[in-house]
DNA sequence: ATTAATTTTTAGTCTTATCTAAATTTATGT
DNA sequence: ACATAAATTTAGATAAGACTAAAAATTAAT
């Protein structure tokens, strides 16, 4: 059975290693856990003792399989949650992450069987990332980020890539929200802003915030 | 912020303190914690540090305002969860303490009182067990355990002062629950054993069960 | 009132996870 | 190729929470 740091530091390899085949750097994951290299190395030799994690020294480190299914269990506990937060108990869902981040490290497989089910098996989180299922797998969409739309087209909003509390409360304030339409009106080459229609009313935005929102065709 | 050692050595002096006003021992907090009586000497002197307790070298030690307070709320969150466990993740209530153990831990005022309320604010947990209000009020009850119910007396089940999973295992295998009508036809001065009358059959029980279920008359 | 038994505390050690500072290895620039 | 910069690891320290063994205080028994 694995500490909360352990699985803390998985998850961080994880998610910076996006596809499982690229090395993490020791650094990368200091940044990302908030903490110091020194310490991110002492955690890579023992998650490595365990099978969890290849670590060459110098070379950084990647999950093994074990590690990544793991890994893969702990984001599905914490979107899982997220989904329950904001469907049942009327949080927004930029007040869910930092509770997530704690609901996620229980350990009992039927809760999370039946919290699954309770949930009528979602496929995404509030922030429109997808759930791993019981294996780890996640089914992988077609989105795209908005700033990759041409003018005059149309697309729907199913993601953010940045999930700060900080930018979803600027799109409450606008409106956007998974599920929104955006036409694009005009883009400006200069600072790469953007002119949208959204629900039948003009909306400039900046490069900052298209580069940060996932749209589907 | 409190950690989770800290909590649950709240939670024990309170369990054992019953009324707050007595000291509870070193060695029952050591036996209550599953830990060494040498590592609840330290862990009491810093709770006294805290002002969460008040303990006087070889007096045990006694729960302050402040520290039944805390110790209140992470039974109200347990027995929250354990409500939430059974009626809406399907569980049966000999499956529920583990985890509610794991889940009374989680920091969030947000989190619990929405539970509170999605739960349409209980009173009571699967075990009947009282939920202490936000205060750490709890409303005590006239509940009485069955050993004391006289000859041809009927009352009925309100609570389970053993809820380890075996004693709860039997009574489902009796088919009693909370809200079961039982009426006592004998009782044997001899060996303290029962004869109850449930669902309109005979059952035959030994003290040590009479000892364990609460009722009401 | 002593002695013996029990309870509690102290002293010292261990593990986990963190840190700082120094040493080492790898990467970069000329 | 060599010097310098950046990244990474090692060494040593610290804090929380646990343990064992020994000392001290309290309680019980004669
Ligand atoms: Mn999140
Ligand atoms: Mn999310
Ligand atoms: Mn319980
Ligand atoms: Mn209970």
């Amino acid at each position: 059975m694995l500490s909360l740091a352990e699985e803390n530091y998985l998850k961080a390899i994880y998610h910076l290693g996006k596809f499982g085949t690229i090395s993490v750097s020791t650094n990368a994951i200091a940044e990302q856990m908030q903490t110091k290299a020194s310490s991110v190395t002492d955690m890579i030799k023992k998650l490595a003792e365990k099978d969890l994690v290849i670590y060459k020294r110098y070379q950084g480190a990647k999950l093994t399989s074990a590690g990544n299914k793991i890994a893969a269990s702990v984001v599905r506990k914490h979107r899982l949650w997220e989904v329950f937060l904001v469907e049942h108990l009327s949080f927004s869902w930029d007040e869910v992450h930092e509770v997530a981040e704690q609901l996620e490290h229980i350990k009992s497989e039927k809760l999370i069987n039946q919290l699954d089910a309770f949930l009528e098996f979602p496929t995404h989180d509030p922030h429109g990332d997808p759930i791993p299922d019981k294996n780890g797998q996640i089914q992988k969409t077609d989105k795209v980020l908005l700033s990759q739309i041409d003018e005059a087209e149309s697309c729907m909003c199913v993601g953010v890539k940045d999930s700060s509390s900080e930018f979803l409360k600027y799109l409450d304030k606008h409106k956007i929200a998974l599920g929104t339409e955006l036409k694009v009106l005009s883009k400006e080459s200069f600072d790469e802003s953007m002119i949208l229609e959204v629900h039948q009313k003009p909306l400039s935005i900046s490069k900052v915030v298209s580069n940060n929102l996932f749209v589907k065709k």
